[in-house]
DNA sequence: CGGCTTTCTGCGCTTTTATGCCGGAATTTA
DNA sequence: TAAATTCCGGCATAAAAGCGCAGAAAGCCG
């Protein structure tokens, strides 16, 4: 087993189970606990996990995001938000990944919008539920307390009945080459299936995740429609996904 | 169960409860007390909350106590959550309603516990994600703003496929003549369709709602087995449930 | 191809951390 | 004031981490 393969699978480990321990780990990859150790010092490092006595955890048992990643996201998140709200028309059926830009834009509905919102992320529902005028669609399934988003055979085949107006992807990685690409395993699947029930394909993502890849791949980018990310469009970072045809705002 | 991992619930216990008292953290957790000590202390430390004789204070405390609607009741809702604890083992498939009365269940439920619980209700949901060892299986469907909750012919289909050990209700009504009864026509088709699912059919109710009656009725007394109010079994007003052959605690 | 460097991994050693337990001091409670 | 509880410092122990090293594997280069 290679070495990237087994921190991938490591950090798939954490997403899924919030805390991984690397005696656990080591029976599981037959490799040396200091093997293991050094995985996790290094995904530290890296910022994907964090590294306590005995094992790991994930950021999300952390609570709150570090603040560096706070104020000027945030910034930027708004900004992509309200770019997304004006693909949005009244009566729609919008399917809707997880994650803080999800969140952003949650929260950027304008009050008198009247559209159903189907998804399986908790707290993007809950900002859904304070909405007046929105209907919400639960997919129901296994909750991964990670992610915070139900996951499973049962939310993917919930999603293949759908068939939304349009759909927006919170993106953890995008890439020219790769197209997006997640670290998690049963995500993927769930962004595959709502890319297929959806008529329409939007990626939101702060610039910070372009040009970066991760283990899994979701789709390439010839799937998406539309990509929206805090940029002005003519900023040359986003040249080459308007030559691949993408719709860039 | 890392060290981390057992500051992080115990700082959920004080923000949820306000207080926490090192003797009782010690049992749940399963160390000794003066690994909780050490524990306040280092999370005293951070600020996270303030340590005195036998345990620790939320900060909040130090605010207004409010002292709302809940408090009587909250007490009440304790206890009947500590008497429900009791019915739950290991490797249980437990059905619930929502309600704040489950809400309290959920908080209570000891850290070690390793249970699948399947409910429809956004709060309770968001309890159980914050317990570090339990499943949580989400009924997907329309959700109802009001009652915050999932309602539909989808979750009852859902329902109708599982077969769970064991159903706790929270009831917003019981009478020895009308059975348990609601008011809100989608809620009761839920229950109706977890209480057929369920090998056992748990009620929690405080006593002020015993002996009162709503529009709809779900299901007539016999097809309850267990009755739970913050009373004690041998309390007169219990007596008629028992005679019905009813299992109160 | 052969020798060199770099990377990765495991091993044995020491150091640090985490936790439980004990006895006396301090504090609360009856 | 006495009894019970809780706190605190010290100590013991087991687990984990850190460290240096060595061998294997992979990559590099003339």
């Amino acid at each position: 087993m290679l070495k990237k393969e087994r921190q991938a699978y490591i950090l798939h480990q954490v997403n899924l189970h919030n805390k991984v321990l690397s005696a656990s780990l080591s029976n599981e990859i037959n490799v040396s606990e200091d093997t293991i150790r050094r995985d996790l010092y290094e995904l530290a490092d890296e910022g994907k996990l964090i590294k306590v006595h005995g094992g790991a955890l994930s950021h999300s048992f952390n609570e709150v995001h570090f603040p560096t990643d706070g104020v000027y996201s945030q910034h930027n998140k708004k900004i992509i938000a309200q770019k997304a709200v004006h693909l949005i028309r009244n009566g729609m059926f919008i399917l809707t990944s997880g994650g803080t830009t999800i969140l952003e834009l949650a929260r950027t509905l304008p009050p008198q919008l009247r559209a159903t919102f189907i998804s399986g992320s908790i707290p993007a529902i809950l900002e859904y539920m304070n909405h007046p005028n929105i209907e919400v669609i639960l997919i129901g399934d296994k909750i991964s307390k990670n992610s915070k988003i139900t996951v499973g055979l049962d939310a993917i085949a919930r999603i293949r009945q759908m068939r939304a107006d349009i759909c927006f992807l919170g993106t953890n990685a995008i890439d020219y080459k790769h197209g997006i690409t997640d670290n998690d395993w049963d995500v993927v699947q769930l962004k595959r299936a709502m890319i297929e029930s959806s008529q329409k394909v939007v990626c939101l993502t702060i610039a910070e995740k372009m040009n970066s890849f991760q283990p899994i791949q979701i789709c390439e980018l010839n799937k998406i429609h539309t990509l929206i990310t805090e940029l002005s469009p003519e900023d040359p970072l986003l040249k080459p996904y308007i030559d691949a045809g993408i719709d860039v705002i």
